[in-house]
This record gives structure tokens, sequence and C-alpha cells, in this order.
DNA sequence: AAAAAGATAGCAACTATGTTGCAATTATAA
DNA sequence: TTATAATTGCAACATAGTTGCTATCTTTTT
């Protein structure tokens, strides 16, 4: 089953229709590389000659994150940017802050492990319930710095 | 001498004037808590019987920016928020996504460590040079779990 | 003291992102 | 077939942020 056979069956079961629009955005989702805004996305809709109104875009991303199957990426503030949410592919993001280019990392395992035990502790002494984590690099890449 | 007495004479020291404006905003950013964003700083002003234009609070913000005396921070996306950049106190934050609640944390040693080490190894493959990272946890707040 | 340089500021106009209310349409389930 | 809920578009709006221009003020130079 493809990533996106997966997601339709996920909307289907929670009795969303799958549109045109719909299955469109969610393959700009799957095929992009890095973490994507709606002004973006409408831009590439509309080079597939599919021209919804912004609203319907920006309503279906606000769906979609409620579902869990996108999730908002905090490495930029001129946009929300969002990407896929998969169980299977924890990843974090370089980011240049000249070009904006933006390139994944998998943090090692001692990494990850040390996170989930600071979160513990750090979920008791604040009285919160901890959910997610932001953990991003910025500089700059190969290409700004020789210029 | 004081933070306000040390950012003033970092400004002066760079030819930046002290006029009401900027040293109002200055103590704004000193005494608040929480990552900042501009319409709030010209919420704050207006308290204060300060009406200036909003184009001269983004003209100054953006020069204390890139004065690195104070830095963005990646935690919400609906605003640019600011903070005071201050070597002594490198903290992170833990944010309420349901009342944006900010908590500040610093991170036990071992984690620190273990960043500068990865990122010398992230540097080095990505050919990125790294100047920054952010490293922030997002759950549920006490008050907003109770209710 | 006058002039030059540059820092500060305001204003209007603009762009872009994002939101809301309403009405029309369409698909699915009972 | 009808009721229900999902989808969509549109217009109007709100807000954040930017730009060009001009005026003013302060500091430094002459």
């Amino acid at each position: 089953m493809t990533k996106l056979e997966k997601l339709i069956k996920i909307l289907k079961s929670k009795g969303k229709r799958i549109t045109e629009n719909k299955e469109a955005i969610l393959r700009i989702l799957i095929s992009t590389k890095n973490p994507i805004g709606i002004p973006d996305i409408l831009n590439q809709l509309s080079y597939k000659n599919l021209l919804p109104n912004k609203t319907t875009v920006y309503r279906e991303i606000y769906n979609l994150e409620k579902l869990n199957i996108i999730k908002k990426v905090f490495i930029d503030q001129e946009n929300k940017l969002y990407e896929l949410n998969s169980e299977d592919d924890h990843h974090h993001h370089i980011v240049c802050t000249i070009c904006n280019k933006v390139a994944e990392f998998e943090p090692p395992i001692e990494i990850e492990e040390s996170f989930k035990k600071f979160q513990k502790t750090l979920s008791k002494k604040n009285n919160f319930k901890i959910t997610d984590h932001s953990f991003e690099f910025f500089g700059t890449c190969n290409n700004c710095n020789n210029k």
C-alpha cells in the first residue's frame, strides 16, 4: 500500500471524502522533500491546473492537522510550514538562514533517549503534559558560505 | 551595571542613539518573561503612552536583531517572537499549545554536551556551518489539562 | 557656529497571510 | 428519497509586515 493509499484510507475511515483537491494536496505533501506552506501549496496546485479557493486549502490543511496527518514545523516564521507526521520517520531539520535550504537529519539514538528521560523530569517539574518537541539546527549551507 | 545600562552601552558603542522609544522597547524586552512579538510590544508601548509608528518599532527590532541583542524564538507561527540574546542564560521553552503559556528550562549539561558533539558530525555531513539550534517542548499545561 | 553625515521617525500605501460568515453544492448513509 | 454532513467558493475582513519618501533631530566635522 502506498503512502497515498494509506492516507486516503485513514481519511475515509474518519468519514472524509476524497476529492480532486484533497488528493492533490496529499500528493503534494507526500512528494515534497521539505516542509511546505500554504501559499506554496496553492502555487503547486495551480501548476496542476487546479485552482481551488485559498479558503478551501486553508481548511483542508486545518483538517489534516487536526487528524494528526500533518504537523507544523517550527523552522520559519514567515509562513506556517507543515510536513507529514509519519511515525516511522522521526526526523529534524537543518536550515540555511540565508537561502532557506532545508536538510533533514535523524538524531542518534543516545540523543533521542536522553530527550525522553529529560522530558519526564521536565514534565513533572513544570506540570506539563508534553506531547511533542522541536529540535532543529540553523546555519549557513555550503553554497551560501562560498558566495 | 543593570541589564538596561549594559544594552545602552552596547548600542551607544555602535553609534546608535538612545531615544525614548528605544529605551522603552529595551525595557519591555528586559522585563518580559516570555518571548514577545511586535504587535504585543506596540500594545505595551501604548500603555506607557508611547505611540510610535509601527514602522519605527519594526525597524528597531530589526536593528536589535542585526546587532545580536535579540533573537527569534521558534515556538509560534502566528507572530515573529523575540527574546534577549544573553550569553549567560542559555534557555529553551516549554509551550502550552492550548493557552500559549511558556515556561523556560535549562537543559542538563549532558544534553548540551551531546548536542555539541552531534552538531560537529552534522556540520561535516551536510556541509553546513551551524550557528544556532532550537530545542523546545510542546504540550499542555496543568491549567489546561484540568479544564 | 554652520554644515555635513547619518540616525530616527512618521505617514501612506501596499502586499501577503490568514480568517469568518454565508450560501450553494455534492456525496454518503439511513 | 431524504436527511445529514462534507466540501467548496466567494466576498469581506483582519492583521502582520514592508517600502518609499520625507522630515527631523543629533552628532561630528569643518
